[in-house]
DNA sequence: TGAAAATAATTAAATAATTCACAAACTATG
DNA sequence: CATAGTTTGTGAATTATTTAATTATTTTCA
């Protein structure tokens, strides 16, 4: 576990994700070429990936769905109990809230934090309390380490302060540059520089 | 231009924003070695990124602010010009025509289709024209080649007639899965993957 | 104006990620 | 229950990406 690349911890979502989707389905084994087929990943690629969480095969045999998505969840901390915030109860702030299928796959948003809670609050959509951000410190929930950024400006004020308050990831939607504390990370959901960067791809593919 | 890796492609749109805040802030000119710290890139990657595009720098000078920002929108295809549509105009579609900054960043939403177009036509902030989305061959603008995907569900069907018509690439904030057509490219933004990803690093780092 | 300082471009080396190829282990079936 | 047929897991090879070292060019200032 020590050390698995960023390339491969970006894979397990995916398999996660199709897995959970596989199993809805009824499948309840799956060999990894047609993993492979459904994700667009490598066979090869797949079972690596897999061997670096540990014998999770057979061989002959497969995978067995259920069992995949169990030890994912459990040996990755997906435990459904990740205990997240959310800063800036916004348009899109309120969609992430909002997210369907979100309860029970990558653990819980405790709380929120704006410039208006009282305004927030009282909005039907916004499921979880809103306190103001100036209570950060106060209302910050015990344990915490993970904080989802979707607030227009001042990100790096508000990155600092979580810092010292032992959030070690940040999600950010913000579009704000900011310098990233020592020993945090950060993933960055920027859908203007996605949308930017597949027109970068599409063109490049013609020239 | 012919193989730029994928890696390098995403780096591009990283550089574009913060040369645009940079220039925004008054900076005329910048060398690869503060570029480094502003946006956590090495200088070496930099200079190498940058010089697969063309001479863009001067030895014992730097680079120009204004004139990198000129030459990555015009040779990357960023032309402003470049023409979008977006299906599923739900709250998700809604965020995304409203995002800040949109406008000549990376190209234009021309229309959107929806399952209620007259619905969706009636909001307020919604502000392209809403078609049918029955109707996706008969107002697909002409040249488009980008589709921006935020529907719930059937998304293979639409994937298959936007690859008929055309689209190149797709920028998918669906959780569904579809098999992508030959010569297709698709860029996932998907909320709960990025956090679930986060969950994975921060729990990784542990242990 | 010319030499020292600065910095990009480029070549070479190192590192990381993916894929190949095959032994080992399991399943299924008669 | 033995054996043929699968499919995993993994060391080795390959490919891709990043970083370091070097070279070449430009600026700056005495």
């Amino acid at each position: 576990m020590e050390n698995i690349s960023k390339s491969t911890l970006k894979r397990y979502p995916v398999y996660l994700k199709a897995l959970r989707k596989l199993s809805q389905d009824g499948v309840k084994r799956i060999m990894s070429s047609e993993l492979s087929e459904y994700v667009d990943i490598k066979s090869t690629t797949i079972r690596r990936d897999f061997s670096l969480i540990g014998q999770l095969g057979k061989q002959g045999y497969g995978y067995d769905v259920d069992e995949l998505i169990d030890i994912f969840s459990k040996e990755l901390g997906a435990q459904y109990d990740e205990k997240m915030i959310l800063i800036g109860v916004g348009r899109l702030g309120t969609a992430i809230l909002n997210y369907n299928n979100w309860n029970h796959v990558a653990g819980e948003i405790v709380c929120a934090f704006d410039k208006q809670p009282d305004k927030r609050n009282n909005e039907p959509k916004v499921n979880v309390p809103v306190y103001h951000i100036d209570q950060l410190k106060e209302k910050f929930p015990e344990g915490c380490e993970i904080a989802i950024l979707c607030i227009p400006d001042g990100a790096q004020d508000i990155v600092n302060e979580l810092h010292e308050l032992g959030v070690k990831g940040i999600v950010n939607f913000t579009r704000e540059h900011f310098v990233l504390p020592e020993g945090m990370i950060k993933e960055d959901v920027d859908v203007v520089s996605t949308i930017q960067e597949m027109v970068f791809e599409v063109n490049s593919l013609k020239k």
